[in-house]
DNA sequence: TTGTAAGCGTTATCAT
DNA sequence: ATGATAACGCTTACAA
C-alpha cells in the first residue's frame, strides 16, 4: 500500500506537501495539489489509520458493548440499533467495536476498551438505574452518548430517548377513556430505566381514572412472548381478571394474544390489547390478529441521532445541548375495544 | 495516561529496557524486572494499541460485516455467532469491528476496511457459491475464515463447517426408514452454499428409497416461521400431500407446526417434522408440542473453532490446514411416527 | 544486561 | 508555496 513517502518521492516533493495537498490546505499550489491528488489515485494511495490515530490521539472507533444475560441471550432491538448505529457511523468514516459483556461487572469490558485506547466513545444501551458505566465514564470523561435516559430529572450527559412516560400516559389513557378499570401492564425489567418511566406514565392515567393501587397490576419481565403468555395467564386467573393488557413491546403481547387464543377469549371483545411498538421485523403490530393498537416509535429510528450525537460530541460540542427526546404516535388499530360489562 | 517514557523517567531506565522487561525478553535483569512490573501497575500503564499498531503493521481488529438484506432484516443466527465471536476473539487481545453492509456490492465492505489497513482478517458468515468476497480476500492476501464452505470439493481457505449433506441425509432418511414417501423439504436461500448441501443430502436419501424427483419436493426460502407456514400451505394443498416435512431450521418448523394445528391436522399422527435445529434461543426443539425430532449442531458452537482458526491463521499457519468439518447429531423426539397409511 | 537510534506513517510547527 | 524537523508511543537492531 502507497505510503504519503511513496507520492512524494514520485512527484519529487515533500511527504508534508502531499499531506498538505491531500488534506485540502488552502496554501497548496493548484497544479500541484492536482497532482498529488493524481498520483494518490494512480498510486491507489489511502492514509494508514493507525498512523493518524497515533498522531491524533483518536482511535475513529466507538464502543459498543452488549450485556448478554445469563442464557447469553439479547433482544433483537439491541441489534436493529447496533446494526444501524454501524451504518451511520460510517457515514463518519467511524468504526464501531462490538464487544460482548460476559463478566458480572458490566463496567469491566468498557474498561478494557478505554486502557486500551481502543474506541473514541461509547453508546450505551439499556441504561438501569444509578447506571455504574455512566458514573465510570463520566469519572475518566470519556465520551458517550446514551440510548435512553436513566435518571428522572434532568441530567448531564448526551442522550436519546423516546418519552416512556408519556408513552404509557397515551396507551393506559386510552384505554380508561375506553372505560377499562382493570388494566394489566406487562412491563419491561424493573431495572430498566425505560421500565420505570412507563410505570409512571401508566400511575399517571390510572390516577387520573380513579384507579386504585395501579402498582398491582404491573408486572416486570423480559419482553418476549413467553413472559406475555405467562402474564396474561397470571392475570386472567386472579379473581378479578382484567379487561385490557398494556405491554411494553409486541414480542409481549404476542405471548397475551396467544394465550387468549389458546384459551377461548377474544381480543377486542373480551380483552383488549395495546403494545408500544419498537416497529422490529419479528413482530409486527399490524400483522396481528387483530391489528394491534400501539404507541409507536421504530427502535431503528434512534440510529440516526446516536450517530450524529456522538459525532457532534467528538467536535468538542456540550452533552447537555445533546440531549433528545422524540414522542411515540399512538396508533389505535383494532385490538381495543370499550370494556366488557360486567 | 502513562506512557513507556513515563516508567523509564521514574526508573532512570531507557524505554527500550522498560519495553524489554514488560514484554518478557529472557535478558533483562531479574531485578530490573520486578521494579519496571510494580512501577508499571503503580502508574495504571497500559500499551497503547495504536503505536504498537504502528509498529508491528497489525491493527488487531477482525471484521465481520453482516449482508442485511433489502428489508434491513438479519437473522437470529448471525448475531448468536457475532457475539461469541467477540468473546472468543478477546482471549487473544483482538477486537471484532462490526459493519453493516447496504450496498448490492458485497465486496465494497470489506474493500472499506482493508483500504483503510482497518483488520487483520475477516470471518465471513453465509458464504455463497461463487462467493465475491472470498474471491476478493484471496486475491489481496488477506486472510479470512468462513463459516460455512462455499464450494463442494477441496478449497484451500480456512474454514468451519458442519455436514450438512450428511445432517440432511440423516434426517430424511429417518423419515424414509419410517416408510415416509412424500417428504418436502423447506430449504435454506437458494444461493447458500448450506443449502446446495443440503439438498444433496435430501437428494441422496431420496435415491435409495427410490423415491423420484426429489426436486419437486424442495422449496428454498429465508428460515422464519412465516415461510415455514406457507410453505407447509404450498404443499399440503397438492394433490398428493406430504406425509413429512423436512425444515431447515426450527424456526419453519415452528410455522409448519401453526399451519398444522390451524387446519386440524395432527403432528405426528397426520404429519411428520424433522428439522434442523441450529439451537438459537427463539424456538427450542424441545419446547416444541410435540418435542421436535432434529439433527442439532448448535450455532453457537462454531465461535471458539472460528476465533481459534483465525488466531492461528494470523500466526502463520496454512489455511489448508485449518479447516474443520463437525457433524450434527440425530435426536429422535416426538414428531417423527410411521407414514399413515393412505 | 542496558542504552542508543532508527523507524512505523502521519500531522504540525517552524523556517525558508 | 514548500521543505525540514519533530512528535505521537512503541519495538527492535545494533552498540556498548
Amino acid at each position: 500500500m502507497a505510503t504519503l513517502k511513496d507520492i512524494a518521492a514520485e512527484l519529487g516533493l515533500s511527504p508534508a506537501t502531499v499531506s498538505r495537498a491531500l488534506n485540502g490546505f488552502p496554501e497548496v499550489n493548484a497544479r500541484t495539489k492536482e497532482k498529488v491528488e493524481s498520483a494518490a489515485k494512480r498510486l491507489n494511495y489511502r492514509p494508514n489509520k493507525t498512523a493518524q490515530r497515533l498522531v491524533s490521539g483518536k482511535s475513529g472507533m466507538i464502543g459498543v458493548v452488549l450485556m448478554a444475560d445469563k442464557n447469553r441471550t439479547a433482544d433483537q432491538t439491541f441489534f436493529e440499533v447496533t446494526g444501524g448505529l454501524s451504518r451511520h457511523l460510517a457515514e463518519q468514516d467511524r468504526d464501531l467495536i462490538f464487544q460482548v459483556d460476559i463478566s458480572d461487572d458490566p463496567v469491566a469490558p468498557y474498561k478494557r476498551l478505554v486502557e486500551k485506547s481502543a474506541v473514541d466513545g461509547f453508546i450505551i444501551q439499556g441504561p438501569s438505574r444509578n447506571d455504574a458505566r455512566i458514573a465510570y465514564l463520566q469519572e475518566i470523561g470519556m465520551p458517550f452518548v446514551v440510548h435512553g435516559k436513566a435518571e428522572v430529572g434532568p441530567v448531564d450527559y448526551a442522550f436519546y430517548d423516546i418519552d416512556n412516560i408519556s408513552a404509557a400516559r397515551d396507551a393506559s389513557r386510552l384505554l380508561t377513556d375506553l372505560g377499562h378499570r382493570r388494566i394489566a401492564f406487562l412491563n419491561g425489567l424493573q431495572d430498566r430505566a425505560f421500565a420505570r418511566d412507563r410505570r409512571r406514565g401508566f400511575q399517571q392515567s390510572c390516577i387520573e381514572a380513579g384507579i386504585e393501587n395501579p402498582d398491582k397490576w404491573i408486572l416486570f419481565g423480559p419482553q418476549t412472548p413467553q413472559f406475555g403468555y405467562s402474564g396474561a395467564e397470571e392475570f386472567l386467573s386472579r379473581s378479578e381478571p382484567p379487561t385490557a393488557f398494556l405491554c411494553a413491546s409486541t414480542l409481549a403481547a404476542q405471548g397475551v394474544s396467544d394465550y387468549l387464543k389458546k384459551n377461548g377469549l377474544s381480543c377486542p371483545t373480551d380483552v383488549s390489547i395495546v403494545a408500544h411498538d419498537d416497529a422490529i421485523v419479528t413482530a409486527r403490530a399490524i400483522e396481528f390478529d387483530p391489528p394491534l393498537t400501539v404507541t409507536r416509535s421504530p427502535m431503528r429510528d434512534a440510529c440516526k441521532p446516536l450517530a450524529d450525537i456522538m459525532g457532534q460530541l467528538l467536535n468538542g460540542a456540550n452533552p447537555k445541548d445533546l440531549q433528545i427526546t422524540s414522542s411515540a404516535e399512538l396508533i389505535v388499530r383494532s385490538s381495543t375495544r370499550s370494556a366488557p360489562l360486567i
